[in-house]
This record gives structure tokens, C-alpha cells and sequence, in this order.
DNA sequence: AATGGCATTGTAAGCGTTTGCAATTTACTG
DNA sequence: CAGTAAATTGCAAACGCTTACAATGCCATT
């Protein structure tokens, strides 16, 4: 049980008899003090319970021990797993988490960043499918580092970590074409966003162009990233006489999975299905999902260290981090 | 593109040419200021570009307008969604949020509750299944009113919402049982934590005394929170000849669900299935899966407000808060 | 024109630490 | 034992803001 009231640096000063610039030394661990009087100061700040005030060390230091993270949707699993890889090297590193959720709206995002400016965050990681002109640009004018997880500027400023979205998708295609298949559906989000129309579309492209096949841009669908946003897209997807689709959120695909199989056809026999963030989503469902595989966790970890290097000042070789991607090949796909 | 070195309210002060008591009062929004002087000021931190600095604001007025929040894994749906109602209503009034996650580890919780206080967090919401003694003692101990989200402790000193499990647990029992079922497997966390041993158990044996049912202890699992746990328990449970289980996780129920239909059991005819959380998981999967239905949203919505009545200082009438749940009828139960 | 009272503004003392620099001790050297 | 370098400590000024309290200005009253 401590005290209510608790102690200041002063008190635990005062009660040994030595300045408050030594007890700030043996608190912070640093610097020559001679062992006994640290012992002295430590027995003290235990009897009194003192605990350092972190505001006023952030005031004086002008270091707060805490980055900000900006992030969609705490709900989205793909998010939250990043978020956790984040949090775990923060704690690693003794930096606390200030969270927010943006649910992508631009004006949010340039608010949070500006309010963890103030908060005066030793840095912070950005989480979003599109960087807006307006949102990079205040991001850059903060005075922070800033990393990008997961989300790719299409200026290529900011230093990020990603998986490498164009060749992922492409060799999901190749994959799907090798298969046999000359008409598969690709569900992104708005084309607009870089992430869907500057990488996936593109490894899309890309995998048609080697097999020869032609664009068709009647089998390019733009969705929510929910369970609904599948099952509604699911019909338009078989009215295009298409027999297997690539989308880019895995609610999305299980709900285009559970509508076609609702309507008689065989996953993964009559209709292919790959979707690309690996989450648990793919493996409950029968049959399970073949999904590109994301290290998630570690995008966010990564994500993280880079970020305390940064804070630390220290140079950074890469500042556009690529981790390795798989495919997990799974029940909707065949072989 | 805001400047690097941001200004001070001195810089504001000494430009209009009035005192920082001024410039503190119009940034507050508070108190009398002549309107022209107001008007002077604002337009001076427009043009300096001034923000205040929110660390040695807190260092002032001993407010930080961010409260902790304190949980088990952000990756867990059903945590992350009582999350997104905290993190919105605590927006909503304009409180940033520190989040740690705790992986249910009574020392890291402890950790996490005393470093929130040496950052000086104005309020913090824990959740977790089970509240150690000793993180009960250092979470009294603080100097700022905490609430419990989702979580309950057994001595009810701390203030909480949640929804009735004991009441929860039974009408499902209640349901399962109509149907027929008279050898039905409950699989929890561990006995030892309230939350199980003194609301889910004791829901589920009322159930069996009205239908005066002899309980059987064999019945009774516990297992971990996810997927292949539920499919490592599912062959036990088909050994005790129960032929419906009720699971307060919901990929628990799912690894069961699919062990069970694997092995050739139809569900619901041959087993029937409830679990608790509602989460997408229920959603999903095929057949859906029937749970109780909690507003989870509003579990950690609710958390929130009464925290900030709390941090206000506004007495409160009722502070063992229990929001209404549902039962929600899928495809793993008959009718 | 003096008086009282409210509205507005300024003064300055904190808030609890950190930290550069100076002062004091202690340890060595010859 | 003087003298100097090295190790310990203390001083006091920040850090950027809030907030009692005091001071000033202004206006209506009488």
C-alpha cells in the first residue's frame, strides 16, 4: 500500500541530507556516486515510497519515455497485431504507448498527430492505408521521429517498414494462374490509395501481363473491409464469370467464401480465393483460407526498434524496410 | 508545416505585448479577457504557430487529460472492442490514452498500474479476468480513480461494469438444457479466478439444480483462450458422453466446433454449442455459433464515462454498473 | 468629483525534475 | 606533507505552464 501523497525528490533529499541533484543521480542510475550515499538514497526513496514524478522529468529532460501510435481500428486484427509487435519492443526499450484510432479519416490522423506533438512524444508510428499530402505533411513538420508500419508513402520521405505488396500479390496471381485460372477478381480498397493502386494493382498487372492475359477492369472491385462488404461483393464477383478472386482483407474474403458457397459452388474447386493478411480469420473457417502470409508482428516490432534508433539519433542505414512475405496455401486454393 | 522549434507562451506574451497570464487565460478559454486583447492574442499564436505544451501544462495543473488503460492483449477481439469504446468516449472528452497490455501476468499488471501513476494518468480502466490481491492493493493505492471494465473483484471494492455472468451463464444452461441436453461441458479459464469459479460456474450449476440435474465435475474444463485449445479439448469433452458445451471463449467454441464436425458429429443435431463473447468469430464461421450477447462497446464506453465523472470528482450513485446481455440464437443450438 | 465595485490584467510563486558548472572531498604522487 | 588530479557533491537556473492574489482601469453612482 502506498502513500496517497506521494514523496517528491525534496523529501527524499531532505531525509538523507544530500542535495536533490545527487538523489536525481543514483535515480537515474547514471553518473559517480559513491556507494554508500546511493545506498543511503535508495533506502530513503523505499521508506518513503518515492516514486519520480514522469511529467516533471519530461519537462525538465525534454524526453517523455512515450511515443504515440496513430492507428486505423484497434478492432482490426491486422492492426492490433502490429500494434502488440509495437508495444512489445516499446516496453523492451521502457517507452509507454499513447494510442489512437483514426478509422482513416485524414482530418483525425492530422488532429493525433498534432495532439501527441503537444503531448510532446519522443516519436511516433503511423498506421494507415493512405498517407494523405496534407497528413505527411504534418507528420514532417513535427518535431519527432516518425515511422510508417504497414502503410506506404507514395513519396517514399518517411522511413517505413512493409512487406513488399507489389511482388506479394504477383505471386499470389502467378499462383492462381498456374491454377488454370484466366479470369480472377482483385478486391482492394480505393484505387486512389497508393497501397491498392501503386502496389497491388500493379503486382496484379504485373502476373496478367507475363501470362499474357489481358486487363480486364470489370474484375477490379473496391470494398469496405468487413464481412459484408464480402458477402455483398460476392455476387457482382460471379456475375463477371470469374473463378477466383485476390482480396485484400481476409473479412472480406470469408464473407465472398460463405456467399459462393451458399450458392452451390465448390471453394476451391469451382472458385479460388486468396487473401493477403494471414489473420486468424483464415484458419476457423472450413476450409481455411490460402492467404500471402505478413509477419505482422514483426512489421510492427521492427517498426518500433527503428523508431528507437531514430530517437536515439542514431543513423539508419535502410530507411525503407522490406520483410520477407510467404504464401500460405490453404483449403481455397488447389494444390 | 509547422516550425521545429514550437513557440513558448512567452513568445506569444511578449509579442502582443501582455502578460503569460493572459495568453494561459485565452488558451484556457476561460476566465474574462477583453475581447480585443483575445483577439490579439489568438491571432499572435496563429501566426507563431503556437501549441501549447501539453507536459508542462500537466506539470502545472497536475492534470493530464490522459488516462491509462490497462488490458490483457490488444490482439484479443474481445478486449480490443471494449477498448475502442473506452478510446472513443475518453476522445469524446478529450482524454488521450495510454495502453498497456498485460498478457493477464498479475506482475506485469502491477508494473503497468504503478508506472500509469508515475505518469501522473488521471484515471485508468483495468481489464483482465482475474484481479490478483496484490494488483487490488496497488491499484487502491493510486492516487486516481480506477474502473473496472469486463473484470470483476470478488470483494467489490473497486467500481466495475460489466454484465451479469452468473445470470448470463444460466440462461444459456437454461436453453441448452430445454433442448434437451442433460450432459453438458462448460470450459472456462481456471476455476481459481472469480470471474469463472464465482459467476460462470455457479450460473451454470443454478441452471442444473432448477432442472435438478446432478453436477458432475468431469464436465468441468479449463483450458487456454484460443483455437487449438479448443480443438486439443474437444476430444475430451466427446469422452464424457456430453453432448453440448458451453465455452466462454469464443475460438474455443470454433476449435470445438470444427474438431466435433471433423469427426463427423453434426452440430447442432448431434452437439450443440453456446459461447460468450460474441465476437466476429460467431459470425463467420459456418454454421454461425450461438452466444451470449454482450454490448461490449458499451462495457468499455460506459467504463469510461463513469471514470471521467470519477476524475471530475462527481459522486456516483451506483458503481457496480451491470449493462443488459442477450442470447444470441445461431446455428449451433436447435431452434 | 469622490467612491465603490466589477472587469481586466499583471506578478510571481510554484509544479518536481534535470543538469552544467562550481565547490568540496578524497586519493595519489613524489 | 604539499600539490594535483579525480571523484563526489551541491547550487541554482532552467523546463513551459497555471493560478492565487494584487494591482490597475473603467464606469456608474451619489
Amino acid at each position: 500500500m502506498q502513500k496517497k501523497n506521494s514523496a517528491t525528490i525534496y523529501d527524499v533529499a531532505h531525509r538523507v541530507g544530500v542535495s536533490l541533484a545527487t538523489v536525481s543521480r543514483v535515480v537515474n542510475g547514471n553518473s559517480n556516486v559513491r556507494d554508500s550515499t546511493k545506498r543511503k538514497v535508495l533506502d530513503a526513496i523505499e521508506e518513503l515510497g518515492y516514486h519520480p514524478n514522469a511529467v516533471a522529468r519530461g519537462l525538465a529532460s525534454k524526453k517523455t519515455t512515450t511515443i504515440g501510435v496513430v492507428m486505423p481500428d484497434i478492432t482490426d486484427v491486422y492492426y492490433s497485431e502490429l500494434a502488440r509487435g509495437i508495444d512489445d519492443v516499446a516496453n523492451m526499450y521502457h517507452y509507454d504507448v499513447l494510442l489512437t484510432n483514426t478509422d482513416e479519416d485524414p482530418v483525425r490522423e492530422t488532429m493525433a498527430v498534432n495532439n501527441l506533438a503537444s503531448k510532446q512524444v519522443d516519436g511516433i508510428i503511423f498506421m494507415g492505408n493512405e498517407l494523405d499530402h496534407e497528413v505527411v505533411n504534418t507528420i514532417s513538420g513535427v518535431n519527432a521521429p516518425v515511422v510508417l508500419a504497414g502503410s506506404v508513402d507514395s513519396e517514399k520521405k518517411l522511413p517505413s517498414v512493409n512487406i513488399d505488396y507489389v511482388e506479394a500479390i504477383k505471386e499470389a496471381m502467378e499462383a492462381v494462374i498456374k491454377n488454370g485460372h484466366d479470369r480472377v477478381a482483385i478486391v482492394t480498397g480505393p484505387v486512389e490509395h497508393a497501397i491498392n493502386g501503386m502496389h497491388r494493382l500493379v503486382g496484379y498487372k504485373k502476373a496478367l501481363e507475363e501470362a499474357q492475359i489481358e486487363f480486364d477492369d470489370s474484375l477490379l472491385f473496391s470494398t469496405h473491409q468487413d464481412y459484408a462488404a464480402g458477402l455483398q461483393v460476392a455476387e457482382k464477383i460471379l456475375a463477371t464469370g470469374a473463378t477466383a478472386a485476390l482480396t485484400y482483407d481476409d473479412e472480406v474474403a470469408v464473407g465472398i467464401m460463405n456467399y459462393l458457397r451458399d450458392h452451390g459452388k465448390k471453394i476451391p474447386e469451382d472458385f479460388e480465393i486468396i487473401t493477403s493478411n494471414d489473420t486468424k480469420f483464415t484458419i476457423i473457417t472450413r476450409p481455411q483460407v490460402t492467404s500471402i502470409g505478413q509477419p505482422k508482428y514483426d512489421i510492427g516490432a521492427v517498426a518500433m526498434r527503428m523508431l528507437t534508433k531514430l530517437m536515439n539519433n542514431e543513423t539508419i542505414e535502410l530507411t525503407q524496410v522490406k520483410l520477407p512475405h510467404t504464401l500460405e496455401r490453404r483449403g481455397t486454393t488447389l494444390n
